[in-house]
RNA sequence: GUGGCCAUAGCUCAAUGGUAGAGCUCCAGAUUGUGGUUCUGGCUGUUGCGGGUUCGAGUCCCGUUGGCCACCCCA
């Protein structure tokens, strides 16, 4: 047993793995983004720094063999930040940047959550415009729609802290106590009114006021619009009570949720445009925004969903099936049969043929569990050789010269 | 960190306190040159672990570990 939180990946769950990982690639690269990665551990106080002692309770952490504070990356942003204010010179701004870490934190495991998940990491550095946050959006919305779902599936919920800072200052509240107030507007979904009033004291009638009315920004009307541009405006919606955890967020911020509401949040971003600055120690100011989506809960969410669960594991079974299969009809035809495989294997076939002696109905049993199109019998035949297609059970003899082009013409559609 | 539910073969699950079973998977054969169907046979358990009650515990009690779920928190 894995340990707790922790997973195995045996075959079919690798092979569904990568098909999310491939489907995340290829819209990211469809938006421009470059991939890149870091490392896994990171010296303690790149988290400490900057998310408080309320994060570091969660974090994987140890004292290494050389007594350096260390932890597991909790996620991506820091370490991106950090090689963002070392190496930012080297590139043309804006980045768009993508990885696909995965990230740990110690706490108890449950529905959506464990010790450790792949998450899809996007970022935009180095423009301060809205159309990067409505970029990135986007990105975020076509990263779900790719596995098969539609604006009746999930919505990507965006606000602003920008507007929340703003009133706040309206109301002479003083910079210390923003924080906290910010934290008790994004708990206020979850909590009775009763304690998010008692919380709030002589701010509650003027939040509450904002929360029911529905309270939006010139920003987020812009987002909005910019994404009806895109045919997208259906799967967003302007929602202020989205404030999200992390302290580092300084404008949009966002979270994509499930229209059911079963599951935890699909993905969470914003922009952190002080992050790089403070952790270059004042050399490189640079805004940045950016979204995680994790593979647990959207997993969870295409398992969930007929098509997209169908989808998923047609592929899936595709990338671990072989393409051709010999078969060893008469022991002497062995070389023969490693010979072919070999020069098969050369031209970018998946073959696959017994290691050991076994009877005939065992290994087409075997070719078909595995996969296999097409079965080749090496025996008396020779120096001509049977190639059967599993499929359509359709069998013809054919001369081993001439191999290569037959299966290539009978596995070319 | 707190609480609830659960724990029997590789998997899914049975077994009024009375000698641990089935289906599926896997392996072998029926069929020594042809897969998907079928039939036959075979393998695997200190019933998570440790105590206790009892003539006797998979079953009841206590502890412990692990899993699931919720809370806390949310990257």
């Amino acid at each position: 047993m894995p340990l707790t939180g922790f997973r195995d990946f045996l075959p079919a769950a690798c092979a569904e793995r990568n098909y999310i990982f491939s489907k995340w690639r290829e819209v990211a690269r469809r938006y421009g983004f470059v991939e890149f990665d870091g490392p896994v551990l990171e010296e303690l106080d790149l988290y400490k720094k900057k998310s408080g002692d309320e994060i570091v309770r969660q974090l994987y952490d140890f004292i290494d063999k050389g007594g350096r504070p260390v932890a597991l990356r909790p996620e991506m942003t820091p370490t991106l930040a950090r090689i963002v204010a070392a190496h930012h010179r080297d590139f043309r701004k804006p980045l768009k940047w993508f990885s696909i870490p995965q990230v740990f934190r110690y706490e108890r495991p449950q529905k959506g959550r464990l010790r450790e998940h792949f998450q899809l990491n996007c970022d935009i550095i180095g423009e301060a415009s809205a159309e990067a946050d409505a970029e990135l959006i986007s990105l975020a919305i076509d990263a779900v729609r790719t596995f098969g779902f539609s604006a009746k599936d999930f919505v990507v919920r965006i606000s602003d802290r920008e507007f929340w800072t703003e009133f706040l200052r309206s109301e002479r509240v003083p910079e210390e106590g923003w924080e906290q107030i910010l934290q008790v507007i994004d708990k206020s979904e979850r909590e009775s009114r009763e304690k998010t009033c008692e919380r709030l004291g002589t701010l509650a009638e003027p939040v509450f006021e904002i929360l029911e009315k529905g309270g939006h920004s010139e920003k987020l009307d812009g987002i909005i619009e910019n994404l009806r541009a895109r045919g997208l405006a259906d799967y967003a919606s302007v929602d202020v009570r989205i404030v999200r955890g992390l302290a580092y967020y300084t404008g949009t911020v966002f979270e994509i949720f499930d229209r059911a509401g079963k599951f935890r949040a699909i993905a969470g971003g914003g922009r952190y445009d002080q992050l790089v600055l403070q952790l270059s120690g004042g050399a490189a100011s640079l805004p940045a925004l950016g979204f995680a989506m994790g593979d647990v809960v959207l997993g969870e969410m295409i398992r969930a969903n007929t098509g997209a669960k169908t989808q998923m594991e047609t592929d899936a079974k595709g990338d671990q099936a072989i393409q051709i299969f010999a078969v060893i009809a008469k022991s002497e035809r062995r070389n023969d049969a490693i010979g072919a495989v070999q020069e098969l294997r050369d031209r970018g076939w998946r073959v696959d043929y017994p290691l050991s002696a076994m009877n005939i109905p065992k290994q087409f049993h075997m070719a078909q569990a595995r996969g296999a199109r097409l079965a080749i019998l090496f025996g008396d035949e020779w120096p001509q050789v049977a190639v059967k297609d599993l499929l359509s059970s359709e069998q013809q003899v054919i001369g081993r010269e001439q191999l290569l082009e037959h299966v290539s013409r009978a596995l070319s559609f």
